[in-house]
DNA sequence: GACATCATACGATTTTTTTCGTAGGACAAA
DNA sequence: TTTGTCCTACGAAAAAAATCGTATGATGTC
Protein backbone atom coordinates (compact mmCIF):
# COMPACT_ATOMS: atom_id res chain seq x y z
CA UNK A 1 0.00 0.00 0.00
CA UNK A 2 1.56 3.14 -1.54
CA UNK A 3 1.15 5.62 1.11
CA UNK A 4 -0.23 8.39 -0.63
CA UNK A 5 1.84 11.99 -1.12
CA UNK A 6 -1.31 13.93 0.11
CA UNK A 7 -2.21 17.48 -1.45
CA UNK A 8 -0.51 20.10 -0.20
CA UNK A 9 -2.63 23.18 1.31
CA UNK A 10 -2.51 26.70 0.54
CA UNK A 11 0.06 27.46 2.64
CA UNK A 12 2.49 24.67 1.85
CA UNK A 13 1.93 25.41 -1.46
CA UNK A 14 3.45 29.20 -0.57
CA UNK A 15 6.63 26.91 0.77
CA UNK A 16 6.81 24.87 -2.31
CA UNK A 17 6.84 27.87 -4.23
CA UNK A 18 9.71 29.25 -2.73
CA UNK A 19 12.17 26.02 -2.45
CA UNK A 20 10.97 25.77 -6.36
CA UNK A 21 12.77 29.46 -6.49
CA UNK A 22 15.35 29.06 -4.67
CA UNK A 23 16.30 25.40 -5.36
CA UNK A 24 17.48 23.20 -2.39
CA UNK A 25 17.01 25.50 0.65
CA UNK A 26 17.37 25.80 4.14
CA UNK A 27 14.67 26.39 6.80
CA UNK A 28 16.28 29.74 7.16
CA UNK A 29 16.68 30.66 3.60
CA UNK A 30 12.75 29.88 3.38
CA UNK A 31 11.99 31.92 6.60
CA UNK A 32 13.81 34.72 4.77
CA UNK A 33 12.15 34.67 1.53
CA UNK A 34 8.65 34.00 3.85
CA UNK A 35 9.09 37.01 5.45
CA UNK A 36 10.32 39.08 2.52
CA UNK A 37 7.00 38.29 0.34
CA UNK A 38 4.85 38.67 3.26
CA UNK A 39 5.11 42.04 3.65
CA UNK A 40 2.94 42.75 7.24
CA UNK A 41 2.80 39.51 8.53
CA UNK A 42 5.37 38.44 10.64
CA UNK A 43 6.06 34.38 10.37
CA UNK A 44 8.30 33.08 13.13
CA UNK A 45 10.96 31.24 12.32
CA UNK A 46 10.03 27.96 14.45
CA UNK A 47 6.41 28.37 12.20
CA UNK A 48 8.39 27.90 9.10
CA UNK A 49 10.51 25.22 10.82
CA UNK A 50 7.38 22.98 11.75
CA UNK A 51 5.79 23.48 8.51
CA UNK A 52 8.57 21.76 7.08
CA UNK A 53 8.96 19.39 9.19
CA UNK A 54 5.43 18.46 8.76
CA UNK A 55 6.17 18.48 5.04
CA UNK A 56 8.63 16.10 5.31
CA UNK A 57 6.74 13.97 7.19
CA UNK A 58 4.44 14.18 4.84
CA UNK A 59 6.22 12.94 2.00
CA UNK A 60 5.81 16.81 0.50
CA UNK A 61 9.62 17.65 0.95
CA UNK A 62 12.56 15.14 1.28
CA UNK A 63 15.76 16.54 3.42
CA UNK A 64 19.51 15.89 3.78
CA UNK A 65 21.67 17.11 6.62
CA UNK A 66 24.26 19.28 5.88
CA UNK A 67 26.27 19.63 9.09
CA UNK A 68 23.69 21.18 11.86
CA UNK A 69 21.17 21.70 9.44
CA UNK A 70 18.59 20.18 6.87
CA UNK A 71 18.35 21.74 3.57
CA UNK A 72 15.19 20.13 2.16
CA UNK A 73 14.09 20.06 -1.84
CA UNK A 74 10.21 19.48 -2.91
CA UNK A 75 9.51 15.80 -3.71
CA UNK A 76 7.86 17.00 -6.95
CA UNK A 77 8.91 19.24 -9.45
CA UNK A 78 7.44 22.34 -10.48
CA UNK A 79 7.43 20.85 -14.00
CA UNK A 80 5.43 18.07 -12.83
CA UNK A 81 3.10 20.35 -10.45
CA UNK A 82 2.31 22.41 -13.45
CA UNK A 83 1.65 19.74 -16.29
CA UNK A 84 -0.69 18.54 -13.57
CA UNK A 85 -2.62 21.96 -13.62
CA UNK A 86 -2.99 22.67 -16.73
CA UNK A 87 -4.13 18.67 -17.51
CA UNK A 88 -6.60 19.14 -15.09
CA UNK A 89 -7.48 22.52 -16.67
CA UNK A 90 -7.67 20.75 -19.98
CA UNK A 91 -9.80 18.31 -18.91
CA UNK A 92 -12.29 20.09 -16.76
CA UNK A 93 -12.57 23.20 -18.10
CA UNK A 94 -11.65 22.85 -22.05
CA UNK A 95 -13.24 19.33 -22.90
CA UNK A 96 -9.86 17.57 -23.40
CA UNK A 97 -8.76 20.67 -25.99
CA UNK A 98 -5.57 22.21 -25.46
CA UNK A 99 -6.10 24.16 -28.60
CA UNK A 100 -8.56 26.06 -26.70
CA UNK A 101 -6.10 26.31 -23.79
CA UNK A 102 -3.87 28.02 -25.70
CA UNK A 103 -6.18 30.29 -27.88
CA UNK A 104 -7.85 31.52 -24.50
CA UNK A 105 -4.37 32.25 -23.32
CA UNK A 106 -2.92 33.73 -26.32
CA UNK A 107 -6.62 35.78 -26.64
CA UNK A 108 -6.24 37.68 -23.19
CA UNK A 109 -3.06 38.00 -22.07
CA UNK A 110 -1.04 40.10 -24.20
CA UNK A 111 1.34 38.82 -26.67
CA UNK A 112 4.37 40.22 -28.34
CA UNK A 113 5.05 39.18 -32.18
CA UNK A 114 8.40 37.58 -31.69
CA UNK A 115 6.94 34.77 -29.13
CA UNK A 116 4.47 34.19 -31.56
CA UNK A 117 6.57 33.43 -33.91
CA UNK A 118 8.55 31.15 -31.16
CA UNK A 119 5.14 29.73 -30.74
CA UNK A 120 5.00 28.83 -34.84
CA UNK A 121 8.54 27.87 -34.83
CA UNK A 122 7.61 25.10 -32.19
CA UNK A 123 4.71 23.78 -34.08
CA UNK A 124 6.47 23.00 -37.05
CA UNK A 125 8.73 21.61 -35.50
CA UNK A 126 6.22 19.23 -33.32
CA UNK A 127 5.10 18.11 -37.27
CA UNK A 128 8.67 17.52 -38.53
CA UNK A 129 9.00 15.71 -35.68
CA UNK A 130 5.63 13.54 -35.66
CA UNK A 131 4.63 13.57 -39.55
CA UNK A 132 1.49 12.35 -41.00
CA UNK B 1 -13.29 50.31 0.64
CA UNK B 2 -14.16 48.30 -1.57
CA UNK B 3 -14.42 44.84 1.38
CA UNK B 4 -12.15 41.99 -0.30
CA UNK B 5 -14.06 38.52 -1.61
CA UNK B 6 -10.92 35.93 -0.14
CA UNK B 7 -9.62 33.36 -1.77
CA UNK B 8 -11.48 30.08 -1.69
CA UNK B 9 -10.36 27.38 0.49
CA UNK B 10 -10.00 24.19 -1.14
CA UNK B 11 -13.23 22.40 -0.66
CA UNK B 12 -14.46 25.87 -1.64
CA UNK B 13 -13.08 25.10 -4.69
CA UNK B 14 -14.45 21.98 -5.60
CA UNK B 15 -17.94 23.88 -5.03
CA UNK B 16 -17.29 26.70 -7.43
CA UNK B 17 -16.18 23.71 -10.02
CA UNK B 18 -19.31 21.83 -9.65
CA UNK B 19 -21.50 25.34 -9.84
CA UNK B 20 -18.98 26.23 -12.96
CA UNK B 21 -20.48 23.02 -14.60
CA UNK B 22 -23.77 23.44 -13.63
CA UNK B 23 -24.82 26.80 -14.33
CA UNK B 24 -26.69 28.35 -11.29
CA UNK B 25 -27.71 25.83 -8.93
CA UNK B 26 -29.50 24.70 -5.45
CA UNK B 27 -27.88 23.10 -2.81
CA UNK B 28 -29.16 20.21 -3.28
CA UNK B 29 -27.68 19.81 -6.74
CA UNK B 30 -24.47 20.72 -5.59
CA UNK B 31 -25.14 18.22 -2.88
CA UNK B 32 -25.43 15.28 -5.69
CA UNK B 33 -23.14 16.42 -7.68
CA UNK B 34 -20.39 16.63 -4.11
CA UNK B 35 -21.29 13.04 -2.97
CA UNK B 36 -20.95 11.26 -6.75
CA UNK B 37 -17.85 12.66 -7.19
CA UNK B 38 -16.16 12.15 -4.01
CA UNK B 39 -17.00 8.49 -3.42
CA UNK B 40 -16.25 7.02 -0.47
CA UNK B 41 -16.63 10.17 1.91
CA UNK B 42 -20.15 10.71 3.01
CA UNK B 43 -21.10 14.56 2.95
CA UNK B 44 -24.23 15.72 4.39
CA UNK B 45 -26.44 17.85 3.31
CA UNK B 46 -26.40 20.78 6.09
CA UNK B 47 -22.65 20.61 5.03
CA UNK B 48 -22.89 21.51 1.74
CA UNK B 49 -25.48 24.43 2.79
CA UNK B 50 -23.92 25.58 5.31
CA UNK B 51 -20.64 25.78 3.21
CA UNK B 52 -22.50 27.65 0.31
CA UNK B 53 -24.54 29.55 2.93
CA UNK B 54 -20.51 30.79 4.34
CA UNK B 55 -19.65 31.56 0.57
CA UNK B 56 -22.46 33.58 0.41
CA UNK B 57 -21.33 35.63 3.35
CA UNK B 58 -17.97 35.78 1.92
CA UNK B 59 -18.75 37.19 -1.64
CA UNK B 60 -17.82 33.79 -3.02
CA UNK B 61 -21.60 32.94 -4.27
CA UNK B 62 -24.62 34.93 -5.36
CA UNK B 63 -28.26 33.85 -4.98
CA UNK B 64 -31.58 34.51 -5.44
CA UNK B 65 -34.63 33.25 -3.97
CA UNK B 66 -36.51 30.37 -6.27
CA UNK B 67 -40.12 29.49 -4.09
CA UNK B 68 -38.89 27.99 -1.08
CA UNK B 69 -35.28 27.38 -2.03
CA UNK B 70 -32.14 29.17 -3.41
CA UNK B 71 -30.50 29.37 -6.36
CA UNK B 72 -26.62 30.23 -6.22
CA UNK B 73 -23.73 31.53 -8.83
CA UNK B 74 -20.32 32.29 -8.45
CA UNK B 75 -19.55 35.84 -8.37
CA UNK B 76 -16.68 34.92 -10.63
CA UNK B 77 -17.02 33.13 -13.52
CA UNK B 78 -14.59 30.20 -14.69
CA UNK B 79 -13.27 32.03 -17.44
CA UNK B 80 -11.68 34.83 -15.08
CA UNK B 81 -10.25 31.82 -12.35
CA UNK B 82 -8.49 30.45 -15.76
CA UNK B 83 -7.42 33.61 -16.42
CA UNK B 84 -5.78 34.52 -12.99
CA UNK B 85 -4.46 31.12 -13.00
CA UNK B 86 -2.77 30.89 -16.35
CA UNK B 87 -1.48 34.71 -15.64
CA UNK B 88 0.18 33.84 -12.50
CA UNK B 89 1.30 30.72 -13.69
CA UNK B 90 3.28 32.70 -16.69
CA UNK B 91 4.60 35.65 -14.15
CA UNK B 92 5.81 33.19 -11.45
CA UNK B 93 7.33 29.61 -13.16
CA UNK B 94 7.54 31.31 -16.88
CA UNK B 95 9.13 34.53 -16.37
CA UNK B 96 6.64 36.11 -18.30
CA UNK B 97 6.33 34.81 -21.28
CA UNK B 98 3.31 33.11 -22.04
CA UNK B 99 5.08 30.90 -25.39
CA UNK B 100 7.50 28.91 -22.84
CA UNK B 101 3.77 27.86 -21.27
CA UNK B 102 2.67 26.90 -24.49
CA UNK B 103 5.51 25.18 -25.38
CA UNK B 104 5.64 22.92 -22.33
CA UNK B 105 1.70 22.51 -22.72
CA UNK B 106 2.18 21.23 -26.44
CA UNK B 107 5.33 19.56 -25.46
CA UNK B 108 4.25 17.14 -22.99
CA UNK B 109 0.12 17.03 -23.36
CA UNK B 110 -0.38 14.60 -26.41
CA UNK B 111 -1.98 17.13 -29.11
CA UNK B 112 -3.35 16.11 -32.65
CA UNK B 113 -2.66 17.63 -36.03
CA UNK B 114 -6.26 18.88 -35.94
CA UNK B 115 -5.36 20.91 -33.00
CA UNK B 116 -2.32 22.22 -33.68
CA UNK B 117 -3.80 23.56 -37.26
CA UNK B 118 -6.41 25.35 -34.94
CA UNK B 119 -3.51 26.81 -33.35
CA UNK B 120 -1.85 27.97 -36.12
CA UNK B 121 -5.17 29.83 -37.43
CA UNK B 122 -5.64 31.34 -34.50
CA UNK B 123 -2.06 32.80 -34.49
CA UNK B 124 -2.31 33.93 -38.44
CA UNK B 125 -5.70 35.86 -37.02
CA UNK B 126 -3.70 37.38 -34.32
CA UNK B 127 -1.25 38.96 -37.00
CA UNK B 128 -4.29 40.38 -39.12
CA UNK B 129 -6.33 41.69 -36.47
CA UNK B 130 -2.80 43.80 -35.08
CA UNK B 131 -0.26 44.11 -37.87
CA UNK B 132 2.95 45.52 -37.36
C1' DG C 1 -55.64 18.26 11.48
C1' DA C 2 -51.75 15.03 11.68
C1' DC C 3 -47.81 13.53 9.23
C1' DA C 4 -44.02 13.15 5.94
C1' DT C 5 -41.02 15.94 3.07
C1' DC C 6 -37.90 19.43 1.92
C1' DA C 7 -35.98 23.88 2.49
C1' DT C 8 -33.24 27.40 5.48
C1' DA C 9 -30.79 29.10 9.61
C1' DC C 10 -27.67 28.78 13.15
C1' DG C 11 -25.02 27.20 17.02
C1' DA C 12 -21.67 24.11 18.30
C1' DT C 13 -18.47 20.41 17.69
C1' DT C 14 -14.80 18.23 15.22
C1' DT C 15 -10.99 18.24 12.37
C1' DT C 16 -7.28 20.36 10.10
C1' DT C 17 -3.98 23.85 9.60
C1' DT C 18 -1.01 27.29 11.38
C1' DT C 19 1.54 29.35 14.83
C1' DC C 20 4.71 29.52 18.44
C1' DG C 21 6.98 28.71 23.14
C1' DT C 22 10.25 26.09 25.29
C1' DA C 23 13.92 22.69 25.67
C1' DG C 24 18.22 20.78 24.34
C1' DG C 25 22.47 19.97 21.46
C1' DA C 26 26.59 21.74 18.89
C1' DC C 27 29.88 25.14 18.31
C1' DA C 28 32.67 29.31 18.61
C1' DA C 29 34.36 33.36 21.05
C1' DA C 30 35.64 35.61 25.27
C1' DT D 1 33.74 27.41 31.54
C1' DT D 2 30.35 30.69 30.58
C1' DT D 3 27.80 33.06 27.14
C1' DG D 4 25.71 33.86 22.74
C1' DT D 5 24.15 31.98 18.46
C1' DC D 6 22.17 28.77 15.44
C1' DC D 7 20.13 24.64 14.70
C1' DT D 8 16.38 20.78 15.62
C1' DA D 9 12.44 18.54 18.05
C1' DC D 10 8.19 18.56 20.08
C1' DG D 11 3.96 19.66 22.49
C1' DA D 12 0.31 22.41 22.64
C1' DA D 13 -2.34 26.68 21.87
C1' DA D 14 -4.68 29.47 18.44
C1' DA D 15 -6.99 30.05 14.29
C1' DA D 16 -9.36 28.49 10.36
C1' DA D 17 -12.11 25.29 7.90
C1' DA D 18 -15.46 21.65 7.62
C1' DT D 19 -19.10 18.88 9.52
C1' DC D 20 -23.31 18.16 11.52
C1' DG D 21 -27.47 18.25 14.91
C1' DT D 22 -31.44 20.46 15.86
C1' DA D 23 -34.99 23.97 15.33
C1' DT D 24 -38.26 26.06 12.45
C1' DG D 25 -41.31 27.11 8.56
C1' DA D 26 -43.66 26.04 4.25
C1' DT D 27 -46.06 22.72 1.49
C1' DG D 28 -48.49 18.69 0.06
C1' DT D 29 -51.06 14.35 1.14
C1' DC D 30 -54.08 11.36 3.49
Amino acid sequence: MMSEIPKPTQREMTILKILWKLGPATVRQVHEQLIAQKSGKKVGYTTALKMMQVMHEKGLLERTLDGVSHIYTPTISEEENVREVLDNMIRTTFKGSSSKLVMQLLGNHETSPEELDEIRNFLDELDNNAPK
